[in-house]
This record gives structure tokens, sequence and C-alpha cells, in this order.
DNA sequence: AAATTTACTGAACAGTGTTCATTTTTCAAA
DNA sequence: TTTGAAAAATGAACACTGTTCAGTAAATTT
């Protein structure tokens, strides 16, 4: 029976379509241009058929969001290379901030609007999983090696994700004054902040 | 010459009407069922009315914002109080995260959403002064009493900031997975990251 | 070749921010 | 007190948005 496999392929390469037409839209003029008309223009249909294949737009972007998470992944694979649990750290912390700083976009879909969130319940999400265990598993190493000024794992990794969410997301939206920051630009002064804190939670 | 004065005065009241039913509509309904034609409705006006008074909708919202750091403001100055700068600072860490984890609307529109920010160009932004300058005058003091593990005020407030932002706006994101914070409530887990980073910068 | 299932779309609905010609109200001068 | 100009308010429209659904076109089965 290839043909119904063949329609399931079909299915799926159609999704890719739109998906693929949605990122590039997103890159290209961001969240707010980002309409089903306009990618249902790019991929030569017409809206409603977009319809046939999510439920709505906030399923879309969830996959969206899926596509832009593998994007992380890939980047930490590629970056966070040391064996030093610690080392290790330091390089998830940077590869995350320099991530979050040179692709404002996708980080906007991962983190900061809420569209994609209405289309999954809560503790359903999966998309942000890889990344979150490889600072989970990291964050136990370092403890168990008493490398971090920490006592909870949990702790330990909520603190960190939430001081480079917190320079990522403050910079993206623009809440960072240059009063603030003095002469430097903001990309050096939230790398700083990094080194700071990297040697903040060092033991 | 009363009658000019009072035009001017009637005015203020016209935009202090739109605000306040924009503020009540954004704490009963959220940011996306504000809209131009319900704050209308609300206050019995036509929507081409409001044009007459803002110039657009996120010049509203620009002015809605200041009203909510009208309201940190107040919180700050009640529960601030302590005379030891490094008690103070701590002061500043709790009542910020409590403020945005009990008001989550207010602090979407003063620090998450994009929109009032785009009324203003970059660094003519004052709404957020008075709040910035209790946290860089208290880092200041703290660093001068060498209370603090940070060498720069700027780095300090920025990352003192960004940490509590962090907490703040994964939280009102949902991107806190339950998994991340175990039995306990995440408000519970939120105040043991900032316990843990209070001890963490005590020098 | 006919019937049926699948894929797609045009048109509409209800909503959004925004503009503008037109009407209503206000208020000083005749 | 009536008149005329200035100010305030609005109805209707424009160009969008997400979404639905009846109807058309294509593919597959009988």
């Amino acid at each position: 029976m290839g043909i119904t496999e063949r329609k399931e392929r079909e299915k799926q390469e159609m999704r890719d379509k739109i998906i693929d037409a949605a990122i590039s839209m997103f890159l290209e003029e961001g969240y707010e241009k980002t309409s089903i008309r306009n990618i249902a223009e790019k991929i030569e249909y017409s809206p409603a058929t977009i319809y046939l294949y999510y439920k709505d737009k906030d399923e879309l972007l969830y996959d969206v969001q899926k596509q832009a998470f593998g994007k992380l992944d890939d980047v930490f694979r590629e970056k966070i290379t040391a064996a030093d649990p610690f080392e290790r750290l330091e390089q998830i912390c940077r590869t995350y901030v320099w991530f979050g700083i040179n692709n404002p976009e996708l980080y906007d879909l991962m983190f900061i609007i809420k569209a994609p969130m209405n289309a999954i319940d809560d503790n359903e999400w999966h998309n942000g999983d890889q990344a979150l265990n490889a600072l989970i598993g990291c964050v136990t190493e370092c403890l168990s090696k008493q490398e971090i000024r920490f006592s909870d794992p949990r702790v330990a990794a909520l603190s960190i994700w939430s001081m480079g969410h917190g320079l990522i997301s403050l910079n993206i939206r623009c809440r960072i004054k240059e009063e603030l920051i003095g002469d430097i630009d903001k990309e050096k002064m939230i790398n700083k902040c990094i080194n700071e804190y990297v040697q903040l939670i060092k033991k």
C-alpha cells in the first residue's frame, strides 16, 4: 500500500512547505508581518488551504517554534564541547546568549511571545527539552563535583537560565537604556554581565 | 483667560478617562482584548475620538505603561524602606519579583511586549527611570561599602535586574515546566532562586 | 467511464488599527 | 439673541487580520 504512505508523505511535505515559508518570513519580516495570508501567498496557495494542515495559527507557530529550537540545538551541539562540566556550563551560558542576541526573531518565538504556548496544554511542551536537559545535566555534574555555589540542581538551572533570558529579552525589547551601559555597546555589556555571573557562581 | 486653561484641563481629563478605561480593561481582559474599539465603547465615545487625543495605539499604550510604572513606584515607596544598602537591595529584588508575579498584565506591558516602545525613540524612554534609579543608587551604595561581589555598578544593576526579569517573564510566558521545579509551586521556586541569588552576590 | 473520496479555493464573517469628510457642539463677536 | 467661525465628535470607509464553509477541481476507486 504505497499510496497511503505517499499521501502521508505529501501531507508532511506540505506542512514543511508551510513551516519553511513561515520561518523565512519570520526572519525577513518579523513576527508582526507573518500572517496566514502572507504565508499562503508565499507558497502560492489559498489561505484556507493552510487550515487543512493546521488547526489554527497557534498550532502552526508551535511547529515553527520546534524548527527554531532545532536551530538552537544545532548550535549547542556545535559549540558545547568541553568535557569539564564547569567549562561546559560556561559554554552553555555564552552560546545561549549569543544565539538569543543574533537570532532575535527566533528567540522571540521560542521564549518571549505567548502564541505558540496556546497550542499545547501546560507541561506537554517539549520543544525546549533538549537544550534544557543539556543545562540540567551540566549543573548536576557541576554540583556533584562541587564546582558551583548552588545546593539544588533545579534552582541552579532555573537561576542560570533566568539570568541569560533576562539579559536577552530586555535587550530584544529595548528596555536597556544606554545610560545603564555607558559608552560600550549593548552586546559587550551583556557579555560583561555573563563574565561576572560565571565568576559569581564558581565555587 | 481661564477658558484656554479649562480646555487644556478637559483635554487632560479625557486622556485620563481613556487611560483609566484602558488600564482597567487590561487588568480585566488582558492585553489581547484591549482594542481601541473596546476602550471607546467603555468610555462611550466613538473609536475615532480616541485619535483626537492619541496619535496611535502605541502612543496610548505608552501612557498606560506610564500609569503601570506609577503603580510599581508606589509599591517600591511602600516596601523599600531599609537603611542598610544590602538589606535594601534584597527588598528591591523581592518587591520587584513580587510585583511582576502578582501583576502579570501590567508587567507584560512594562517589560515584555514591544508595542509601547514604538511610540518613543530609543533612550527617550523615561517610564522606568524611578525604579531603575532606586536600583542603581542602591547597588552603588552597596559597592562603596563593599557589600556585593561586583566591581561595576552598571554591570551589577543590569545583572540583578536581568535575574529578576528572567524569572518573572519566563513564568508569565509559561516557559517553566513543572519538571524543572519539582513538587513545590512556581512562586516558591522563584523565591528560592532569589534567596540563592542574594547569597551569591553577598560579599 | 462513473462514482466517490480527497484536495483546494472564493467568498464571507467578525474582528483589528486608522483616516477623513461630515455633522454636532461650543463659544466669541455682531 | 442671532450669526459665524472654531473645536469636538462621529459614521463610514479602507486595508488588514484569523477563521469558516459551501462549492469547485483533482485524484483515486469501483
